[in-house]
DNA sequence: CACTACATAGAAAGCGCTTGCTGTGACGTT
DNA sequence: AACGTCACAGCAAGCGCTTTCTATGTAGTG
């Protein structure tokens, strides 16, 4: 029924062999014979048995990126990004890989299966984004699947993701305790003294490490932080729209609210505005990520870029092995303060 | 090195053929054996290999989704829900099967090749996404391409795409031309006569189909359409900030600017805002998809909103054989209109 | 001109798994 | 008590490809 190497070889009256080395091209064929295989691999229509190939050759050209959500676009850019560099078919690189990318939702059990199914495909490598759950027993799983994974060849890479000592995977680490503490730095400067904070969902690093910057720009200003101020949420518009409202009902002397990322600010701004509050004249607001909307936030989101697609395509050719691995397997990337319109002095 | 089925069948006492029946669980195996494997399975941490078991078996587990720009919330959020009733890992679904989606960036030829590596790797279903490209000779490509992946058992669904006849693929595809026309119409209503519109790039269906409704509405109004006011561009933010100051160049007295999506919208906005004119007095602005940010943008954007995620969800469970295939092999899925603050009547 | 060296092509042995078919005891039936 | 039935388990034949090793014709060398 379907055409295999065999029928190819037939029809260009050449050994099976031939053909595969034809098609794989890293073995010396005759110009006229190579000719007289393509024309019948085209004739014939064949197409390569996936499967079979990776059995026998023992490889695969699958790559699997890892995401906690694909309809953010946070991760679609890195994605995107790393995707481009895998070289997926058309792409820079020359062997051809497919390159596919797996939505975790954010759920741990998720994450473990996908990573085995990869496994299974026996996949070139893996590239993990966004933070890393906190769970003591998740995260030891996922080291020890991360292990196997390193130890059976695969090239395992995290990008925007702490780092997994003893795995062998490299990381490239953002920055985020270090951006959190300057935007909120930068509020302080302002003459903030009353700052609200919406943070991410509870058990992730992200969100820890923001939240952490936050803090240490507040200690380092002797601000005392009033534990009203804080309330975790999801990393969506929504979330930060109900936690504003919160905030606003816990303490409305507030000045400014500093969201985990920028969809929550665009919720914020909502709830605030939908409150009768001006922004930034009665409330500063600040974002952390610069999504592309976020400039066209109005007034514009004061934010920390992020630069996930330059992060996500150097992962992307580490993990080709087209670019060599930062010296002791990781990399911080730095975020930027982007000062925008949502910002500015408190009222009074 | 790596532990196989036979590692894991000497270790339970068992021939391998039990052990895969185990693992496929599709025979009757006697409980104390299935235990005694199971038991051996963990301990030798066997993991089964995908590519041996798809060639012995002939399938695969694999489900492709092709998405034009990752990074593009539109696609993200189709994709997801496709996924997710993919069932992927965790999914509801029983049999675990790997939902990959491969970014085609919008290239004829990316499209063509993940094509037929999904088709390499046997995949179990394809579910394509977003517009096509009108380019006979691509198209007679793709015809053929997924023809010959539904010959070969492959499920092929398109997602907000144009049937594809002949071809033996589901399609639910979007009426953008009744939507377009409903939303001119709005504008039309609220008394513009002199609307810019904005369209995407000239070669996809959507771009089309959504121009062709702007203008049935202008038509059915007896409206005679300026050649000046319809500007070609990309989906996204800059070129609809671009693209506003070009029509705003050609004709300053435009009372109403349609963009061909949201993100368009949202760089018209910018454009309109920063060449002073007021939202919607001095301008309305319409979008299209009413993507999460829409409501956010100040004032919130009149839009046509697709029910992204229930049509993925709907084709994730197609490609499943979950659900039966609408009548015909087609299904047309509407938008609604949403009429926010950024249409008004015009200025005069 | 005999002999070695090289460039190609083929034969064949798997890669690790699935599955149709063939045993083989333990039961139930007349 | 003899025999048909089941319920399991194992054998062995591939699935379609890659790759090592071997064979062969041709070219280069002294």
């Amino acid at each position: 029924m379907t055409v295999t190497l065999a029928d190819v070889a037939a029809r260009a009256q050449v050994s099976p062999a031939t053909v595969s080395r034809v098609l794989n091209g890293n073995y010396p064929v005759a110009a006229s014979t190579r000719e007289r295989v393509l024309k019948a691999v085209d004739e014939l229509d064949y197409v390569l048995n996936g499967p079979a190939s990776a059995l026998a050759a023992a490889t695969s050209d699958l790559v699997g990126i890892l995401v906690n959500d694909i309809a953010d676009p946070f991760f679609g850019i890195m994605a995107g990004a790393i995707q481009a560099e895998i070289g997926g078919p058309g792409g820079r690189a020359g062997g051809e890989r497919l390159a596919v990318v797996c939505n975790t939702g954010g759920s741990p059990e998720r994450e473990l299966t996908y990573l085995t199914l990869l496994q299974r495909q026996r996949a070139a490598a893996v590239v993990l984004t966004g933070g890393a759950i906190e769970d003591a027993p998740h995260q030891a799983a996922m080291d020890a699947k991360l292990r196997k994974l390193a130890d059976a060849g695969t090239r395992v890479v995290l990008c925007g993701r702490p780092q997994a000592p003893e795995t062998g995977a490299i990381a490239l680490t953002f920055d985020n305790r270090g951006g959190g503490q300057e935007l909120t730095g930068h509020l302080i400067g302002l003459g903030h003294r009353r700052l609200g904070y919406i943070a991410g969902p509870q058990e992730r690093t992200t969100t820890r490490h923001r939240l952490e910057g936050h803090r240490a720009a507040l200690a380092a200003h002797g601000i005392e932080e009033d534990p009203r101020w804080t309330v975790h949420g999801r990393y969506d518009r929504r979330s930060g729209y109900e936690a504003t409202l919160e905030l606003l009902r816990r303490d409305p002397s507030l000045t400014a609210v500093v969201a985990a990322n920028d969809s929550v600010a665009l919720g914020a701004c909502a709830a605030l505005r939908d409150s009768g509050l001006r922004i930034p004249d009665d409330v500063s607001v600040a974002g952390f990520d610069d999504l592309p909307f976020s400039i066209d936030a109005v007034p514009a989101l004061t934010t920390v870029r992020l630069p996930l697609a330059e992060a996500g395509a150097r992962a992307g050719r580490i993990a080709m092995g087209r670019e060599e691995a930062p010296a002791g397997g990781i990399a911080v990337v730095r975020g930027e303060l982007m000062v925008r319109g949502s910002t500015a002095g408190p009222r009074e």
